[in-house]
DNA sequence: GCCGTTTTCGGCCCGACTGTTTTCAGTCG
């Protein structure tokens, strides 16, 4: 059982107990626990078995119920809670606007207990018999059951960030705008986004509202107040803003941006200092005043603590690090000295190699990794070793071209179904650097995936072990692995492990990310780029690379072309 | 259900918007 698998069962079992109208600490505690569970850079399975299951929110009782989950496989407890509400229940409290003390009260005076049974009740006009239910109620929940049908998994990054950007060009024209910034979950920079939020400072909030509400971009207003209001664009994500005086830029951002459990974290902090923090500012609880607001370095001071980058912002540690004034030095996208994982036109690029390595340049990098497919895949174009030869000579007299730029010669080798790889060794050593990766054989056993990657990564020649799980974000899932003994043998062999930039990939993901930092894995970054404007996805892989705590010293591309080609030699 | 330089019991972040209300509950972030 997987620690996501836990994190929803737990996160059921609030929903639940919610609509059973439960303790609500209780149900933040299970929210909480499922909370920390799927940010663990561990598996639970391991930590059970090695009695190590210290959890922040998890008590004796959860810790309990993780143990029985982990060594049977269910969960007595949760089984039998299930039985005492319909399953339609939890889809009907996923409607927006519907929570549960509106679910349980359909349930209880209607018996509807589904989606599609509240749609026709609702249709039917069977609603507005119900206490503090009116017209209106019901249309917005004929509204709300049309936007879960059309919502489709969640938005890629890449997505929300290019929605937000356009919303922002915008509302900078006005001039009664200060400040337009981007905050929530795009500023933290998480691979998926449910809704974009977007801050604003000015002294005429009004009009802002005004304006960002008839966007020509907005299909639908979900709410609009003084200073806060919601809509629809195209593509069906959900924008909201807020508008704050200038003074409270700092505070306002931090409450924006999140997270949520990082800001409970926060307040807790500026309460037990006499502090109260909202999104106005931090103000001394007894009197009300006033202490800071303005910047967010400030809000942080107020409680403590230096100033913490936003990708770090998940209440993963970040606080205890940033107490002892032990937080990393975050890797920025300057740091990076190369692209290390292209494809061109010999593949299934679409650019030729002087053309892409031209790109590469504009990019500001000094040197960058020619990886085409290899032959076994065919649908890419994949190389023969003959043509795989020829590519290195033409890279060779690309190079002599050169002054301050390098073209390393790579491939990107598939690992077959048996841990074999697609070219012999006799070329193999012939590249600069060799990339495998798994393109088949997807549904795999375990051990079988595990066992083929670390049969590639005990060849000599294997460099970088790219896309390690092969997944498609709302596409296609993770193959299976036992990341912690890939973790083991990447240390063992001196191979290094990929943080694929292409916005669907994004993999490995940011905690398997922390995780290899912690182990000490050497990590690269690679847009897998097919086209010149792809290079530009290498700003997405350092945000997982951020997000996963990782410094310059921590990525190969940081390095010099001598100093990267050292470096895996070494293996 | 968790947790502890105020504590093993009694707290648990804070505020905006909506729709229904005559002052607020429910929902959301």
């Amino acid at each position: 059982m997987m620690n996501k698998e836990i994190a929803d069962i737990f996160r059921q079992i609030a929903d639940i107990l919610e609509i059973k109208d439960e303790n609500f600490f209780r149900v933040r505690a299970y929210r909480k626990a499922a909370q920390n569970i799927e940010n663990l850079t561990e598996d639970l399975i391991v930590l059970v078995n090695e009695k190590r299951l210290d959890v922040p929110g998890v008590g004796v009782d959860l810790a309990g119920k993780i143990e029985e989950l982990v060594t049977t496989g269910a969960l007595k407890f949760f089984e039998e809670l299930k039985k005492t509400i319909p399953p339609g229940l939890l889809e009907i409290m996923t409607i927006p606007g519907i929570g549960p003390k509106t679910t349980k009260l359909l349930f209880d005076k209607l018996k509807i207990d589904s989606v599609s049974k509240l749609e026709i009740a609702a249709r039917e006009d069977k609603l507005s018999s119900l206490p503090g239910l009116k017209e209106k109620t019901q249309e917005n929940i004929l509204q709300g059951i049309e936007l879960i049908k059309q919502r489709q998994g969640r938005i890629l990054l890449s997505t929300a960030l290019s929605v937000a950007q356009k919303i922002l060009d915008a509302l900078k024209k006005l001039k009664v705008v200060e400040e337009a910034v981007v905050a929530g979950s795009v500023r933290r920079r998480k691979e998926t986004i449910h809704d974009i939020d977007i801050l604003v400072t000015s002294t005429k909030p009004q009009t802002v509202t005004d304006v960002f509400t008839s966007l020509p971009i907005v299909k639908k207003i979900l709410a609009k107040g003084d200073t806060k209001s919601s809509v629809i664009v195209e593509g069906d994500i959900q924008v909201d803003l807020r508008v704050v005086g200038p003074e409270s830029f700092g505070a306002a951002l931090n409450y924006l941006t999140g997270s949520k459990a990082h800001n409970i974290r926060i307040r807790e902090l500026a309460k037990k200092k006499g502090l109260k923090i909202n999104e106005y500012g931090v103000f001394r609880e007894k009197t009300n005043r006033i202490v800071a607001g303005k910047t967010e370095h400030e809000v942080y001071k107020t409680v403590g603590l230096c100033y913490i980058e936003p990708e770090l912002r998940e209440d993963t540690g970040e606080i205890e690090a940033a107490a002892d004034n032990a937080l990393p030095q975050l890797v920025v996208l300057t740091d990076i000295k190369s692209d290390l994982h292209i494809h061109s036109r010999w593949s299934d690029g679409t650019l030729s190699i002087a053309d892409m390595a031209k790109a590469a340049k504009a990019q500001g990098y000094k040197y960058m990794v020619v990886s085409d497919h290899s032959q076994s895949l065919k649908v890419a174009g994949g190389l023969t070793p003959k043509r795989l030869k020829e590519q290195i000579d033409e890279i060779k007299r690309l190079n002599r071209s050169f002054k301050d730029f390098r073209i390393l010669c790579s491939a990107e080798v598939d690992i077959k179904s048996d841990g074999s790889l697609d070219f012999d060794d006799d070329i193999l050593k012939e590249l600069d650097v060799v990339l495998a990766a798994v393109h088949s054989g997807f549904k795999q056993a375990k051990e079988q995936l595990t066992g083929r990657i670390t049969r590639a990564m005990q060849n000599k020649y294997v460099n970088i072990i790219v896309h390690p799980f092969g997944r498609l974000i709302n596409e296609r899932p993770a193959y299976e692995l036992d990341f912690e003994k890939i973790l083991q043998a990447a240390c063992d062999t001196n191979t290094a492990l990929e943080i694929n930039c292409y916005p669907k990939r994004l993999d490995l993901d940011d905690i398997h990310v922390k995780r290899a930092k912690e182990k000490g894995a050497m990590l690269s970054l690679g847009t897998d780029s097919h086209a010149q404007e792809q290079l530009d996805f290498m700003e997405l892989g350092v945000a997982v690379a951020r997000r996963g705590w990782l410094e310059k010293k921590n990525l190969l591309n940081c390095l010099s072309s001598d100093e990267f080609l050292d470096k895996i030699r070494k293996k």
